[in-house]
DNA sequence: CTCCGATCGCTCGGATTCGAGTATTTGTGC
DNA sequence: GCACAAATACTCGAATCCGAGCGATCGGAG
C-alpha cells in the first residue's frame, strides 16, 4: 500500500465511518483533492487494499431505491496506528520525486534561448494565476476553519512562489546572456 | 505515452543511436537520474512505445559475444519534432502535481503539536543534507559543463530550499502558539 | 589459470492505476 | 408534469509500471 489515497481515507474514516462514494465526496468539498489524487477508479483499488491490511473493515451494506449497494467502512484499531504512522514518515521522509518540470527543464536547451523564454514567460502566466486561486481560496477557508487545517494550502502557494521566482529569474538570465546557449544545445 | 522517461530517451537519441541499457547507464553518468525515475523494467516497455507511435525505430541488432543481443535505436523525423513539443509543453504548462508532503501536511494534525515538531525537525535535517549534496554536486559539474546542463540542478536546490524555509517556518509557529491545535485535530 | 564479484543486457509477471462506461435517481426550470 | 442536467454509486479492462530475477561475460586477485 503506497497510495497517498490510503492515506487519505484513513485519515477520513477517523471521524466516522463512510462508503466510497462519500469519500470521494468529502474530499472534494473540504479541498483534498489538490492534495491528494482521488479517481474513482483508483479509490475502489484503495480501498479493498486497505481491507486486505485490516485496517479498516465492512460495517454494513444498505440498499436505498434501486441505486447500487453502499457498503460502509469504518476504521480498525491496527488502521487508526498505521495512520499516525503514515502521516510521521511522510514528514519526516523527504522522498525523491520527480515532478514533470524538472524533467523538463534538464532539456530546456532543445527550446532554443527564444523558445525557452517564450515557454517560461507562459508558465510564468500560468503560476501568477493558479496563486491567485490559491491565496483567495486560503483566505476564504480560514474564515471558516482554524489555521490548521488549510496549512498545506500555504506550503503550496510558498512552492509555487518560489517556482515563479525562479522562471522569472532565468527568463532574466537567458536575455541578459548571464545563461549561454552552446552549440552543442541546438 | 506519459512516461517523461520516453522524453529522456528522445533526449539521448538526438545525440546519437543507442541501446536500451546504454540509455539507462548514460542517464545516470549525467546525473539525470535526479530528474526521471530510469527503472529498466519501465525503460524497455518505454522504448516500445516509442516505437509504436513511430518516434524511434530500431536500427540494427548486434552480437558481441554470447550476451543477449542489443538491439540500438534511432530517432525519426517524427522523434525529433515530438521531443521538442513535449519539453515546449511540459516548460509552458504546470502539471497538478500530487508530492506525498503534500498529502501528509494535511493531515499533519494527527501528530500532535509536540509530534509534528519533531517529525518536522527530522525532515529539516534531511533537506539540509540533501541541499548539501546539491550543491556540491552543481558546483562540481559546473567545471565540466556550460551552466544550461546543469540548469535543473538550480531549480531543485531552490525548490529544497523554499521547502526547508517554510517547515524552519511552522515549527516556530508551532512552537509559539501562533499555529495552533484545536480540539478536533487530536 | 581459476575463482568471484561487478557489469552487461534483458525478460517476466504481478501489482497498480485510472478513464470510460453503466445505470439509477434526484432536482430544476419551464 | 416533462425533459435534462447533475448527482449517486460502482465495475471493468486495457495500459502501465517496475522489482526481481537470469544468464552471460569481463577483470583482477591470488
Amino acid at each position: 500500500m503506497k497510495n497517498p489515497l490510503g492515506m487519505a481515507v484513513l485519515g477520513l474514516l477517523l471521524e466516522s465511518p463512510l462508503h466510497p462514494h462519500a469519500m470521494a465526496a468529502t474530499l472534494r468539498e473540504r479541498g483534498l483533492d489538490r492534495a491528494f489524487k482521488v479517481t474513482t477508479g483508483s479509490l475502489y483499488d484503495v480501498v479493498r487494499a486497505l481491507v486486505r491490511e485490516g485496517w479498516i473493515e465492512a460495517r454494513e451494506t444498505v440498499k436505498v431505491g434501486a441505486r447500487p449497494e453502499r457498503t460502509v467502512y469504518g476504521l480498525t484499531a491496527a488502521g487508526r496506528e498505521e495512520f499516525t504512522r503514515w502521516v510521521d514518515r511522510l514528514v519526516r521522509e523527504p522522498q525523491a520525486e520527480f515532478p514533470k518540470f524538472l524533467s523538463a527543464v534538464s532539456y530546456l536547451g532543445a527550446l532554443g534561448p527564444a523558445g525557452a523564454v517564450a515557454a517560461l514567460r507562459e508558465r510564468a502566466d500560468r503560476l501568477r494565476a493558479s496563486l491567485g486561486e490559491m491565496r483567495a481560496g486560503h483566505r476564504d477557508a480560514l474564515e471558516q476553519v482554524p489555521r490548521l487545517f488549510v496549512v498545506e494550502v500555504e506550503y503550496a502557494v510558498r512552492m509555487a512562489e518560489a517556482e515563479l521566482a525562479w522562471v522569472e529569474e532565468v527568463v532574466g538570465d537567458v536575455e541578459s546572456g548571464r545563461l549561454a546557449w552552446p552549440e552543442e544545445a541546438r
